[in-house]
DNA sequence: CGGCAAACGTAACCAAGGTTAATGTCATGA
DNA sequence: TCATGACATTAACCTTGGTTACGTTTGCCG
């Protein structure tokens, strides 16, 4: 039974059998849940941490007048936040996507797990720097980026990290996002990203239809986007 | 000898005295640099990590259009990037903003704090999640504020972690930021960033002048911004 | 003291993206 | 079958913030 959690760390750490034993035993608490379901809400007491085994989800914060800002995309393998009960209350919600299979590792677990395994503790840190890679990234397209091109990069961001995990072909792969949900990751108008996905359509460049993104022309969406996928990091060693 | 790394870090885990031994020990290695000196380049080798120990530096990305975009300001007792020897290169610039002192702990320190020394791990692992935390504020600032709330939340999220370490009085402290660093930071033009503080000004809300930050009327600048500390998380409790 | 560079301050004009609102499409379920 | 609701699409209009350009202030150094 493969699992991706264990998987995306093997990328990151040399992980020993009795490691991967290890982590495999620890996430045995699987649960299945719909769409829509609330993993995490701001001021919830930080207890278990969530692992992504199917499906996806996403982390917001909502803003008093009603806003939304989306702040990550979890997919299959991702920790959902790893705060190792660490902080007093969690500070931010994430919700399902799609249907979706969640692993949730008890604070103990974590604990003896970082306690006893110093491999393991490197490959859960190495998760922690990718992701902080992946806040930055944001942080960039958001500042400095205008609309085509922020709605792109997000774009080659997801497609790399579903290649990376096995879930993408040569020219596309699911993406099961609304423009709503986009306009609320890249900090647009829902309308507005409408007019960025036809400028990006009948320019031959990409889709995203029906829950499924088709890239037309990788390059032109990479140059576009002013995409270089480094800040990813060591998940490109899986593929290989 | 005070240490502000050493200080922050007591405020993430109980370090027992040998631990706070071990890190003073850790950080003997100080160097003094002048403002705009690099500490980190793209590309760099991540070898040792640098620690701030007296001054400001800030982290950015530069875009293939010239455009640069910072991604956190460093002050006392910040970690530059804990990387601990984990990536292949850096993927962002370090530069210092102020005279500052600098210690560096080589990576091989680095692992045996690590290996050695769980209380010292949960306080390097507590630092990285505080930092993640602001990286996540600014993405809501950058994709959902606008211009004059986003400045504001800046200023508060600056002004708190300076208060954090005991550098700011009840109503001011230095904020060595020119108008072009502050548009850099906030993804605005310099142009509209002195728009936006002039506005603060005639409001008699706040005013940043010559390298500090006075606040006027610190209820107003809150509601502004739509600021909610809490995201600062442990650093408040080195106050008391 | 004079000259230079960096940063600040402002104004006129412009464009990217937001707002509002109407309409279309499609799946679901009574 | 028809009603419902969520999402996509489009158009007209407006606001925020970008662009360009220039003058002022300040500090530094010969």
């Amino acid at each position: 039974m493969s699992n991706a959690f264990v998987e995306r760390l093997r990328g990151y750490a040399p992980l020993s059998d009795a490691d991967v034993a290890l982590l495999k035993e620890s996430c045995r608490t699987v649960r299945e849940v719909p769409a829509g379901h609330h993993l995490i809400r701001e001021g919830d007491p930080p207890d278990p941490v969530f692992v992504m085994l199917e499906g996806w989800a996403f982390g917001y914060k909502m803003l008093p007048d009603g806003g939304r800002q989306i702040l990550a995309f979890l997919m299959p393998g991702d920790f959902c936040d790893v705060h190792i009960a660490v902080l007093k209350a969690m500070d931010h919600n994430v919700v399902t996507l799609t249907n979706a299979k969640i692993a949730s590792l008890p604070r103990a677990q974590m604990e003896a797990l970082v306690e006893a395994r110093p491999t393991i503790t490197q490959a859960f840190w190495w998760s922690q720097l990718v992701d902080q890679g992946v806040l930055r990234a944001w942080i960039v397209s958001m500042g400095r980026r205008k609309s085509e091109e922020r709605v792109a990069h997000l774009m080659c961001e997801l497609y790399i990290r579903m290649r990376n995990i096995g879930l993408a072909s040569d020219d596309q792969c699911e993406m099961p996002l609304t423009q709503i949900v986009l306009a609320d990751a890249v900090g647009l108008t829902p309308v507005h990203v409408n007019r960025v996905l036809k400028k990006l359509r009948l320019a031959k460049v990409m889709e995203l239809n029906a829950g499924s993104l088709n890239i037309i022309d990788p390059v032109k969406l990479a140059q576009i986007a002013g995409f270089d996928g480094n800040y990813l990091h060591g998940r490109l060693q899986k593929v290989g």
